[in-house]
DNA sequence: CGATGGTTTGACATCGGTCAACGCAGGTGG
DNA sequence: CCACCTGCGTTGACCGATGTCAAACCATCG
């Protein structure tokens, strides 16, 4: 289970050692071992857990470190002038926050826990230095930044597509496959989330997303008590990440 | 001018030297310079002219290089099982195509010339072995990741909004603000895409857009001739880009 | 000159946004 | 322990923006 945290005594467990944690695979010290991932381990601190609702950074902050998700989950998001808001990305553990900071070193975005999480820092500027000495650390470092952008580039997907029900089904589909990378059951999502907040995420109102769920229930794809959601026919999500639609798809040009 | 391409002569001098390119502040070689400006140019190499519709990688192949656009224009385009394609972004010259094949070492989309265009190849491998020892071209380097993530982030927040009429206004004002980064009249734009294109990068059908750029007219905000188009009054603009609006835009839980 | 493909315009249909009301759950205080 | 309150979630009725379909226009190219 990610979601541990228990009371603030293991605070100290949980500093130490990327070694022994179970999101290593997915996270920076993956492919690097031994010596070298003391180094890293050695300056990676990890923070008090974060209450739901606390922010771990804001726009405009500083940037100095990238943040891992261990356990509980986040939400990242911009707002405009006019105090709209567009939510970015749902983090889960062994996900890394930040790193749209690096090239103007001042955050971009806010980080807000949706639940009580906890993460561990990991001061940039060392871990730069560090990577310099560490060529493999160094490369794992791009490909965590080019699979941020590629996780964008889905979203950015489900986001063109132009009916709701599929945006849903993409997105559902996908925290399912996240979930079992995690180690959580495919079929048992536990949304983080509100209604509010996932509609954001996808474009679209909260009554559509509510519908949307009474939907997929009656067409027997889902069960969803509330937060709760069951994936009863994986087959049937899987075909309505793809109905109809040829409109602004393929492109004229080539046949 | 960025788009000088003449015949097929300049190859040679388009060649060499980052140190002369008008581009160099956008590109990797900033914040770099003399020795280690050459060793990073003497790896780049640049390519004869791409036409029109020709490809410069596809999803699958093998990545080796990262291509820097030095004139014309690209689109990058993901497509999915049914043929439906969404367009990722459109790139000018100093924008760097083939950041999201890092971390799978394969190219994860296709990037496709708009019109006659020449690149810089940069071979991955060398890049990242002088970026070893170079440690600001090492930032620069992650910098120039960490700025594809910022761009698909406002690509995302033009899709959250859910009227037609700002999707269209916010593009037009960024690609203003990217002709003036390049040095071109940001007043003046020549869209180097098909409406077809550009329709599919804002998540419409063409209809939409079409209609939009006649209303744009009717109200004075640009002068519109096929694929030129004069903006006439940025301040209507700006404001075209923040209207109506407060469904999924303000979460409810913060007042 | 006609063919082709991109672009525009119009008429119409519909998905999903808006507004409004209600239900349900959890939290707080009596 | 219950009653109320608050905020999220659901449902319904309605309407409008935008997608769909169809046709005409226009520029470019052979």
């Amino acid at each position: 289970m990610a979601t541990d945290a228990g009371p603030v005594l293991d605070i100290v467990r949980l500093r130490r050692s990327c070694a022994s944690c179970g999101l290593q695979q997915l996270c920076l010290p993956a492919a690097i071992a031994g010596d070298d991932l003391r180094r890293l381990d050695d300056i990676v601190q990890s923070k008090r857990p974060i209450d739901r609702a606390q922010t771990l950074f804001l726009p405009g902050t500083p940037f100095h470190a990238l943040y891992v998700v261990r356990s509980g989950s986040f939400k990242t998001f911009v707002t405009n002038e006019q105090g709209e808001t567009q939510i970015l990305g749902f983090h889960l553990p062994g996900e890394i926050l930040g790193l749209d900071a690096i090239s103007a070193e001042r955050h971009q975005c806010t980080a807000e826990a949706l639940e009580r999480a906890t993460v561990c820092e990991v001061p940039f500027s060392r871990l730069s230095h560090i990577a310099q000495q560490v060529p493999d650390l160094q490369r794992q470092l791009l490909r965590v930044i080019s699979r941020e952008v590629m996780r964008d580039h889905e979203h950015l997907v489900m986001m063109g597509r132009r009916h709701a029900q599929e945006r849903l089904a993409i997105f559902l589909k996908s925290l399912s496959e996240r979930y079992g990378r995690i180690k959580r059951d495919p079929a048992l999502l536990t949304l983080p989330m509100s209604r509010y907040e996932l509609a954001n995420y996808l474009g679209l109102v909260v009554e559509t997303v509510s519908r949307l769920f009474t939907r997929f229930q009656q067409m027997g794809v889902l069960e969803v008590r509330r937060k709760n959601v069951r994936i009863l026919d994986f087959a049937k999500l899987e075909a309505l990440c793809a109905e109809q639609h040829e409109g602004s798809g393929a492109v004229a040009r080539e046949a």
